[in-house]
DNA sequence: GAGTCACGAGTTTTT
DNA sequence: CTCGTGACTC
């Protein structure tokens, strides 16, 4: 033990050491809570009790007065993780709340901060956090104005890129003017600097930003008393998920762990496990946590190595899935609980005969008196959803959509926070021209392109061009007077702000603003729901102190309505279920193309395929009992039907550990046969034939299936199965129809 | 400036 | 197939 850790505890008088928390964590797991002075790395595997440890050396540092609650800095990877790890703490400890702690996620935390020091950035502390609706839409602006094809470059995609920059911490000084490659016509270099101009002006952030900022508040030799005023706050420094962390999140912590004193290193603990790294695709780096000893000299590496969570079949299907990744760290994992039941691996007829199998699984399950609430459905993507949830209303099952729309997405929502934001932040211009002319105020988008020229050519945001302008004669005198009206009303509830409840503010804006009478006097079918949406939105805002602490949190949490349901089954992404723990875990769609996921492995070829490997680990260690694979042999895809194959990782499931249960031979026959789907006029129907992954015609391109192609005769297509040199292809005018690959051309977007 | 229709693109994963 | 965007007409 350090010396430093004995004098906290006999200073504090408490010993802590005999506390009740720690008699329920084995013996390399108390080690890892009880050191608490200087670097410490959990590196284990799944289920293993990284998160427990991290949650009760939190609760055991501030039991033991070694540190006050604002003086741990704890991270974690989603708010929802945060929520839990604040009430487990205040539970170890006895149940009161804990007030005052940093714990949250590094973008909940970085705005925390940056709130406080906005000045030195030269933003106003109300500033604005953009959602990536308002990101892509700025994206937009700017190309328009440059004359880029928005249409050839989306600008999703080039927000994305932005992104990934960003997760890099690199700024546009920071990259050469080729850095974009050929996107959006070879300028998106140049436009990464204008969005930046233009968030300033717009006094706002982008998620990215929240932590450069601080990256570039801590760098400034300038600013050396604010870092080194959380330098000394931050006794005790925590990070869960380590393994998923990005550059910039990476360069934030390293800055703030900084040890002050070189006699006593930084106290920083960080969790995690190199083979659940599935963020890769949104900048995190492993490295991260390889470098970690480096990093922090004289770290204490601890290894979990038993798993508490899953039966012994379920963690050798994982293992054996895993162990086909290369550079792994490598770590063992053993069970002292039962094999339990086999993994059940089943292939199906289709989509919707995968669904009905898994709801038959659940009944089953049901009726054996297991709870709905533990168990979940994972799947690769957000559109699988569908058919599961088609089935679950067919049965009655209760279920709950983790991550599906979420309830401040809606239309009607987005609208009426885009009034809150313009009265908190007036040079909130995306805000502002989402509403400007809803209701319809007579003010279209010829009038809004005016103010917007003038605006920019002034360096100034909407509504100060607006309170120009309606001082000009420049505007109808119609345009005028319906633009005075607003800048009025706006001032109005403005100057209420600090008078009036915010919940009766909000009800008094979309009263006045003629929002609310829109929706009355509309006779859309959805009218009803959406005033009813409205309704929940301000009762919702009970829960928050003010305007400002309500808008900071639909910024920062992404909440999703139906996520309390009680006595439900959960379908989220396998992104999602990170972290997470059930009796019993679904896990279909495992074909090729799906998962793995065909544009992860174009994109990213080995590394991606090993990501999506990491993925089918984490998903199978989900599971504490029971785990149910199951692949169909064919997908509706674009509203035509599209053979599937099974996935790869069905292959490296351990043949000891899995009960293979499939219909009509569908588990080998899948892969070299052609099925046809019922009645529908797939050309080879008359015989099975061999599907190939590729063919290379004469005159030397490559056809995949699933690309896009152009036939002289039948126009665009897409390929379904391949042949030899025989495609067959579906195709956009209707029908399949086979053809030889010379006659057809490859589209290449 | 407002409303209607047709075409086109899209399916990863999210703080 | 389904949603959203953009072009076209009144
Ligand atoms: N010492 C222990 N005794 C009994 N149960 C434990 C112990 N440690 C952890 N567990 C249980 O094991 C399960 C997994 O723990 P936890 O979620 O902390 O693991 P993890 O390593 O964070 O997992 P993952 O990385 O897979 O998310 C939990 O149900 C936890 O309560």
């Amino acid at each position: 033990m350090h010396t430093a850790e004995k004098i906290h505890d006999q200073a504090s008088g408490t010993n802590a050491m005999d506390a009740p928390y720690l008699t329920s964590l084995n013996e390399p797991q108390r080690a890892a809570v009880s050191q608490t002075e200087g670097p410490v790395l959990v590196l284990a595997g799944a289920g293993t009790g990284k998160t427990r440890v991290l949650t009760t050396r939190l609760a055991h540092i501030l039991r033991s007065n070694k540190a006050f609650p604002g003086e741990v800095l704890a991270v974690t990877f989603t708010n929802k993780a945060a929520q839990e790890m604040k009430e487990r703490v205040s539970h170890l400890l006895g149940g009161a709340p804990v007030d005052g702690m940093w714990l949250g996620t590094f973008h909940a935390l970085a705005a925390r901060m940056l709130r406080r020091h906005a000045e030195l950035v030269g933003l106003n502390s109300n500033f604005t956090i953009l959602d990536p609706d308002d990101q892509n839409r700025l994206m937009k602006q700017l190309m328009e104005n440059e004359g880029i094809d928005h249409k050839k470059w989306a600008p999703k995609a080039m927000i994305a890129m932005v992104d990934r920059w960003k997760d890099k911490g690199q700024r546009p000084q920071d990259l050469s003017a080729d850095e974009g490659g050929e996107a959006a016509g070879g300028r998106l270099v140049a436009l990464y600097g204008q969005y930046q101009q233009r968030l300033r002006v717009l006094n706002a952030c982008d998620f990215g930003e929240l932590l450069l900022h601080m990256i570039t508040i801590f760098r400034d030799p300038q600013n050396a008393d604010v870092l080194g005023e959380y330098q000394r706050r931050f006794k005790y420094i925590l990070v869960d998920e380590y393994q998923d962390t990005n550059v910039a999140q990476y360069m934030w912590l390293r800055l703030m762990a900084k040890s002050t004193d070189p006699e006593r290193p930084s106290n920083i603990c960080c969790v995690g496990d190199d083979d659940q790294s599935i963020y890769g695709w949104r900048g995190a780096e492993v490295g991260n946590i390889l470098k970690f000893e480096k990093d922090f000299p004289g770290a204490t590496i601890v290894r979990l190595e038993e798993n508490y969570r899953s039966t012994g079949h379920i963690l050798a299907a994982a293992n054996g899935v895993i162990r086909n990744n290369e550079g792994r760290l490598g770590k063992s994992l053993f069970t002292s609980g039962d094999h339990g039941d086999k993994l059940i691996v089943r292939g199906l007829w289709d989509g919707e005969a995968e669904a009905r199998w898994v709801g038959e699984e659940i009944e089953q399950l049901q009726n054996k008196g297991w709870s709905l609430s533990q168990m979940a459905v994972l799947i690769r993507a957000g559109f699988q959803t569908r058919e599961f949830e088609e089935r679950f209303i067919k049965l009655g099952l209760s279920y709950k959509v983790i991550g599906g729309p979420r309830f401040y997405e809606r239309m009607e929502i987005r609208d009426a926070l885009a009034y809150f934001r313009v009265i908190a932040q007036p040079a909130d211009d995306l805000a502002l021209e989402r509403i400007i002319n809803t209701p319809k105020r007579g003010i279209g988008a010829s009038t809004v392109q005016t103010l917007y020229a003038y605006g920019r050519s002034k360096g100034i945001s909407l509504h100060d061009a607006i309170m120009d302008l309606t001082q000009t004669d420049e505007l109808k005198p119609k345009m005028k007077a319906s633009l005075m009206k607003l800048l009025d009303d706006f001032i109005r509830w403005r100057d209420q702000m600090g008078v009036m409840k915010h919940t009766d503010l909000a009800a008094q804006v979309l009263d006045e603003s003629g929002y609310m009478a829109m929706w009355q006097s509309s006779k859309e079918v959805d009218a009803p729901g959406r005033l009813e949406n409205l309704k929940e939105l301000i009762a919702g805002m009970e829960e928050f102190e003010n305007m400002a602490e309500f808008l900071e949190h639909i910024a920062l949490v992404m909440e999703n309505r139906d996520g309390h349901k009680a006595e439900s089954i959960s379908i989220m992404t396998l992104h999602a279920a990170k972290g997470l723990e059930f009796d019993a875990v679904f896990l279909p769609g495992w074909e090729e193309g799906l998962f793995p996921s065909q544009r992860s492995m174009d994109e990213s070829g080995l590394r991606g395929l090993e990501e999506e490997r990491r993925l089918a680990y984490v998903g199978i260690t989900r599971a504490r009992k029971r785990s149910f694979i199951s692949f169909a042999a064919n997908r509706r895809m674009y509203g035509s039907w599209v053979n599937a194959i099974p996935s790869r990782f069905v292959d490296e499931l351990p043949k000891d550990h899995v009960e293979v249960q499939s219909d009509q031979g569908l588990y080998n026959a899948g892969r070299s046969t052609h099925w046809d789907s019922s009645g529908s006029s797939v050309a080879s129907r008359r015989s099975a034939t061999v599907t190939d992954r590729k063919v290379v015609s004469e005159n030397g391109t490559e056809f995949s299936r699933g690309d896009k192609v152009f036939h002289d005769k039948f126009g665009d297509g897409v390929i379904i199965n391949i042949d030899g040199h025989k495609l067959d292809i579906a195709f956009n005018r209707g029908g399949k129809k086979r053809v030889m690959d010379s006659f057809v051309e490859k589209i290449t977007e």
